[in-house]
RNA sequence: CGGGGUGUAGCGUAGCCCGGUUAUCGCGCCGCGUUUGGGACGCGGAGGUCGCAGGUUCGAAUCCUGCCACCCCGACCA
């Protein structure tokens, strides 16, 4: 492992090695930019998959499943939304191959071509607003919540793992509700929901806020969103809640009949988080050692590494550790007896070190006649010798103070990268020495915008909410500004 | 698509400028033995279209031409 890795984030990949690889579909140099996911990788998915289901669900939430392929058509219905997508799709012709008559190999089957062409799902909107509009006739059947777990294909230009993949898994919400109120109430109850899960969960805290115009979703009237500062000094957009008013409701002519037997449209929502979050997990928390996971996410909790000379010495160790293992299962903690002979102790210590797990005990023959554990917690790298009474609750205590510190120390990395200038030089000056987020005036204005944009690569990461405002001038313009706003560099 | 860079074993690389036995080294892998409280050691072994094609030459990883791929910077990007 190369050194200071947390301020490098071209270093970044080291880490995801654990968890991912970059798929190897050279051969098709279009098919750039996809990622295996590692079975470790997976495991860390699945958890914030459930963890965020669940969060769903309690909130009225039902899932449901569209099809991967939308046709042509569909995307252009709504104007602005196929602007801000059409460029970046996959676009299937064909539905057949067949061998070349020469033998070198196989061939598009021209006979197969489509009356219509498909997308690959770039996100869903279109296709599930062709379906809610069957689907809702009358306020009775209002809201209509609905989300779906998928994959999308977006073929950006570049690509980067886990930040921006050519294909990625999510979960997207789609919502139709009777009022404008009531789907404005539902982006921001989401918005709640993401960053309570990235905070509590994943320990990575967030800055909630609205975008401005230009970095809104295309289709929508506002985007919500939730920006963590990553290591390096840079903003991800963790997740955006979006309130799309009428638009989409237009473009599908969903209309309902109201308490007085009216036709309305409807109004929407839509919301996602991806699989970019594993990267916001790894960038934020991750030391030179390697990945450092929260408890709650993290795939084995403990692990458990004997020290012994000879099977004898190993068997007495299973003695005293196959209950301790009963046991923390019993409690919900998952559990790793790695009794693997093929590698030195000091082996295994830096390899869960490196693959992020919370805490490890190790135990050899002083252990057993001591009647004691070692426990070493990752976030800290401390090493304490426990006896074997309270390990079970030393571990408890272990993991929900891991939990704690590792969302403090992030917390308070951000806490000192939020710097608040009022001039253009000094935002200039900050952005180059120090990074993170500057919080500056702005007038408001796409211009004033597009040209910090053009001179610094600095965009608006949000107008943040549930902050108080001061009234000021615009750094660059000096024009009235109502608030002040985040500004960063970005992924 | 513009600018820069790189392709040599599963991974990371030396060699290229200045052509010359059997292509270097490390990690990893396989076998045997000794080891095991922070990435073990010894001995033995396997593994290569030097990105692809063509050319120059007695001789090419090395020089020339063309092509391909990948990386970085831009353009693009809920």
């Amino acid at each position: 492992m190369g050194k200071n890795l947390t301020k490098r984030s071209e270093d970044y990949s080291k880490w995801y090695n654990e968890l991912v690889i970059k798929a190897d579909l050279a051969e098709n140099s279009a098919v750039r930019g996809c990622m295996v996911i590692k079975p470790y990788g997976y495991a860390i998915w699945e958890k914030m998959q459930a963890a965020l289901d669940k969060k769903f669900k309690e909130t009225g939430h039902e899932n449901a499943y569209f099809p991967i392929f939308i046709p042509k058509s569909f995307l252009s219905k709504e104007a602005s939304h196929v602007e801000g997508f059409a460029k970046e799709c996959a676009v299937v012709t064909h539905y057949r191959l067949k061998n070349a008559e020469d033998g070198s190999g196989i061939i598009v089957d021209e006979n197969a071509k489509l009356e219509e062409e498909l997308i690959v799902r770039p996100t869903s909107e279109t296709i599930i607003w062709d379906t809610f509009k069957k689907w809702i006739q009358s306020y009775r059947d209002l809201p209509l919540l609905i989300n779906q777990w998928a994959n999308v294909v977006r073929w950006e230009m570049r690509t980067r793992l886990f930040l921006r993949t050519a294909e990625f898994l999510w979960q997207e919400g789609h919502t139709a509700h009777a009022t404008e109120k009531e789907a404005i109430e539902e982006a921001e109850l989401i918005l709640k929901v993401y960053a309570d899960f990235v905070e509590n969960h994943m320990a990575v805290p967030v800055i909630q806020g609205t975008k401005t115009e230009s970095e809104r979703f295309a289709g929508a009237v506002e985007t919500y969103c939730i920006e963590a500062l990553m290591q390096d000094g840079k903003s991800l957009q963790a997740g955006t809640s979006h309130f799309l008013g009428q638009n989409f409701a237009k473009a599908f002519d969903v209309k309902f009949a109201n308490k007085e037997g009216k036709q309305e449209l409807v109004w929407a929502t839509s919301w996602g988080v991806s699989t970019r979050l594993m990267g916001a997990l790894v960038m934020t928390h991750s030391d030179d050692n390697g990945l450092v996971l929260p408890p709650k996410l993290a795939p084995i909790q403990v692990v458990i590494v004997p020290i012994y000379k000879g099977i004898e010495q190993l068997d007495a160790i299973a003695e005293r550790v196959d209950p301790l293992v009963k046991e923390l299962r019993s409690k919900g903690i998952s559990v790793k007896f790695d009794k693997r002979d093929t590698h030195k102790p000091g082996f295994k210590f830096n390899e869960y070190e490196l693959k992020g797990v919370p805490v490890r005990i190790a135990i050899g023959q002083r252990d057993l006649e001591n009647n004691t554990y070692e426990l070493a917690r990752r976030d800290t790298l401390e090493k304490e010798t426990v006896s074997a009474d309270q390990v079970t609750t030393r571990i408890e205590e272990l993991l929900i103070s891991i939990q704690e510190n590792i969302y403090s120390r992030a917390l308070d990395y951000r806490e000192a990268h939020i710097t608040e200038v009022d001039s253009y030089d000094e935002f200039k000056k900050v952005l180059e020495e120090k990074g993170g987020f500057i919080s500056a005036h702005w007038d408001g204005s796409a211009d004033t915008e597009e040209r910090v944009k053009d001179e610094t690569k600095a965009t608006i990461r949000c107008i943040p909410i549930n902050v108080e405002v001061e009234e000021g001038s615009c750094m660059v313009t000096g024009k009235p500004s109502p608030q002040r706003v985040l500004f960063a560099k970005a992924y």
